[in-house]
DNA sequence: TATATATTGTGATTTTTATCACATTATATG
DNA sequence: CATATAATGTGATAAAAATCACAATATATA
């Protein structure tokens, strides 16, 4: 797989941009526009759109609803996407209620978990025993799972996913888990991005730090000692 | 900012691994075992030590416990990390219940949310009013905070975040935020990696069936109406 | 119809990131 | 102690991604 990974995503928010411009009664966009409302450079968005070969209007930028479109062709998306998910726990609820999945087009089709107690047949979701896997995704044709079961079920669960044909997972355990050639696990690790942020935090502060060091007039320890510094 | 991001996900990626192996009893560690662990090549890990200034021992790999406090004092984590979270609805609350923070030094401090109903001061986390927010996180001396509040009330409640003082946060609105100098907005966007994970399923669907083709001699059309196929 | 203008589209260039491959060296072994 | 070995560390190289900058052109305007 050549990794196109950061087009993708691009794309992908380029999609949410446009529905909200959509929603707000936009009928065209322009490269700037939107490249402001995703966060990136308008070069940017025209060279991904060239490069998967989206076209719009010189001097008219693009139509919103052809535009959407085609970005739902690429990222294979024209029709509802199902998906099951593993563990009932609390993300697992939390996803459940989480209303901007069925806005861009993503189904939960049933829920799976090993405790009997939180089985039930009711709507939304049916919560079913992880023996009905199999069958189910067979049945109702799904790839791909979202997998919110706690950190040392998670290996386990994604073998019986493997098995019943999944062939995406996206993995909320912060471990890597061992896939095979057919199914591709896609990691969120909420742990890893805060830290990130940390780190980012504690950086931008100490570049602060320094730039009031320089503006004092600390950018050198004094040439000679007692020689006089530079004033702000 | 230099834009370090993929190296710092990286780096916290290592430590989660080696808070693992850790776990397990192990002293020292390879770069190629790490590499296994966390999904990368062995030269990769040597060469972000390397660049972060991180020494093993020629033949003898890295001490894990020196290896972790190394990667903590890049990431800013030597001590626990203090956050606030906004927003107590269904991904909130779920968040809360979330062991890994725990794991990895990240305390959650006090719980915002707009609705009276829920405020409460119980432990482990008291549930407070906005109004509050800003005494508190003087008073706690806390930078970082997570933002799950409806995506129609994000910008309104980052803005009450940026006046109150605080540096980072992590955003699960599906929306671009913007923010300013002061603060680093990092945002979780589950819609997009799904979408993201679909599009590679399908790619490799598409892969898959190309290879397929190829291997029953259709790489070509024929070169003449008539002329013979390739046998697989 | 002619001209000005705003916007796309993209080749060229720069920057960043990852990979390679091997010199270096600490440890183990005979 | 000499030699072999198994690791690190990193300069050189390749690959990927982002940015630049401007030609091309559709539309608006006079």
């Amino acid at each position: 797989m050549t990794n196109k990974k950061n087009y993708i995503i691009r794309l992908s928010r380029y999609k949410s941009a446009l529905y909200r411009f959509e929603r707000l009664g936009f009928i065209k966009i322009f490269s700037d526009y939107l490249a402001e409302a995703v966060g990136v450079t308008s070069a940017q968005v025209r060279k991904d759109f060239s490069i998967f070969g989206i076209h719009g209007n010189k001097r008219g930028g693009y139509q919103i609803t052809t535009l959407i479109e085609k970005l739902n062709d690429i990222l294979g998306k024209n029709e509802v996407q199902k998906v099951v998910l593993l563990g009932a726990g609390s993300l697992g609820s939390a996803l459940m209620k989480y209303k901007n999945f069925e806005k861009e087009g993503i189904k939960i089709e049933a829920v799976f978990d090993i405790d009997p107690a939180k089985h039930h047949q009711k709507m939304p979701f049916p919560v079913l025993p992880i023996g009905d896997l199999e069958g189910f995704i067979k049945e109702h044709q799904i790839k791909i799972a979202i997998l919110c079961v706690p950190d040392i079920a998670a290996q386990q669960m994604l073998d019986v996913l493997v098995v019943a044909g999944i062939k995406g997972v996206l993995n909320f355990a912060p471990i890597q888990l061992k896939t095979t050639e057919e199914c591709v696990v896609s990691d969120v690790n909420l742990e890893v991005e805060l830290e990130n942020l940390i780190y980012f935090v504690n950086a931008s502060e100490r570049a602060a730090l320094k730039k009031q060091e320089l503006s004092e007039g600390k950018q050198h320890p004094p040439l000679f000692p007692g020689s006089p510094r530079v004033e702000g």
